[in-house]
RNA sequence: GCCUCUGUAGCUCAGUCGGUAGAGCAGGGGAUUGAAAAUCCCCGUGUCAUUGGUUCGAUUCCGAUCGGAGGCA
């Protein structure tokens, strides 16, 4: 099977990303799909610093501001949208370019690691996180260790959002967490990978450009983006995001003082 | 001008009834397959503002000086 050729843009925050991977997709005939965790949200725009219209620079941007914000987005959604997506400009003789900083997402879908179908299930978890709850990490371990020694071996008792997830795997598939892992590894990429990493030589001149990024942020916004998500809705994966989560003791102390 | 409070890690602050100090956040390193900007593990020597005094010994008590905040005129 002939691979797609699909490049990679990846790098630290600020240092460039957006800007060169719209380069490239304008020399090569290319469009950008991004690859961050939180720019796949509507209406987060300021403090996940998406590009602007200017920046796109008419260059077609995909799996940006996709998802409702009060919806759950994982990995494997990702994976899945991602690869039809890069099949799609492939098809239309063009060149997909990832960009972006979540790591485990462009891991996954250039590995092409295979997510299965219902392999997890809401209520499952919210019982076992209970029972982790009242049991605490060490018992939960233990547990794990007599279903699934190997993943067991890996985790911290104190990394009880791991030990929850590999519980639940295992007893709604029936299968090892490691099992599973091993499975999703079986099928070969489809991709010809070029990545590209950038890099800041000194991370001091980094760090400023991230501070003067912040201060425009202020300027453009970002204190009353946060307040509207604070306030409106109680999110799972969206209220992670850097910049949301370090503004909400500051919302507290502005509403109870 | 007078009075009070305050000056400890990059930041916010604890603490030492006198035996040279520790949390959170930030930062660094690492793990991590369905929340990944998340979760988890490891990493803390800093003239304890300056300067005199008391003391075997002061960051801790006392005085002065210099910053900062507030109050009264």
């Amino acid at each position: 099977m002939k691979k797609i050729p699909v490049v990679a843009v990846v790098g630290p925050t600020a240092s460039g990303k957006t800007a060169f991977a719209v380069h490239l997709a304008k020399e090569h005939n290319g469009e950008v799909i991004s690859a961050d965790s939180m720019q796949i949200y509507k209406g987060m725009d300021i403090a996940t610093a998406k590009p602007t219209t200017e920046e796109m620079q008419g260059m077609p941007h995909h799996l940006m501001s996709v998802v409702k914000i009060d919806e759950d987005f994982s990995v494997a959604d990702y994976v899945r949208e991602a690869k039809k997506i890069i099949e799609d400009i492939h098809s239309r003789g063009k060149l997909p370019i990832i960009c972006g900083g979540t790591g485990l997402y462009i891991n996954s879908l250039v590995d092409n690691i295979k997510f299965e179908e219902a392999i997890g299930n809401a209520e499952v978890r919210a019982r076992i996180a209970k029972e982790t709850e009242l049991l605490g990490g060490e018992v939960m371990l233990e547990k794990l260790r007599f279903v699934d020694e190997e993943t067991a071996r890996t985790l911290h008792p104190n990394n009880t959002l791991r030990i929850i997830r590999a519980l639940e795997v295992y007893e709604v598939t029936g299968v090892k967490m490691s099992e599973h892992r091993i499975r999703s590894r079986e099928n070969e990429s489809p991709y010809e990978l070029c990545m590209i990493g950038l890099t800041y030589d000194d991370r001091q001149k980094l760090y400023d450009k991230i501070d003067r990024r912040v201060d425009l942020m202020k300027d453009e916004g970002l204190i009353e983006e946060c307040l509207e998500i604070y306030r409106r809705y109680n999110l799972k994966t969206a209220k992670q995001a850097i910049g949301y989560k370090e503004l909400v003791p500051y919302f507290k102390k502005e509403f109870y003082s």
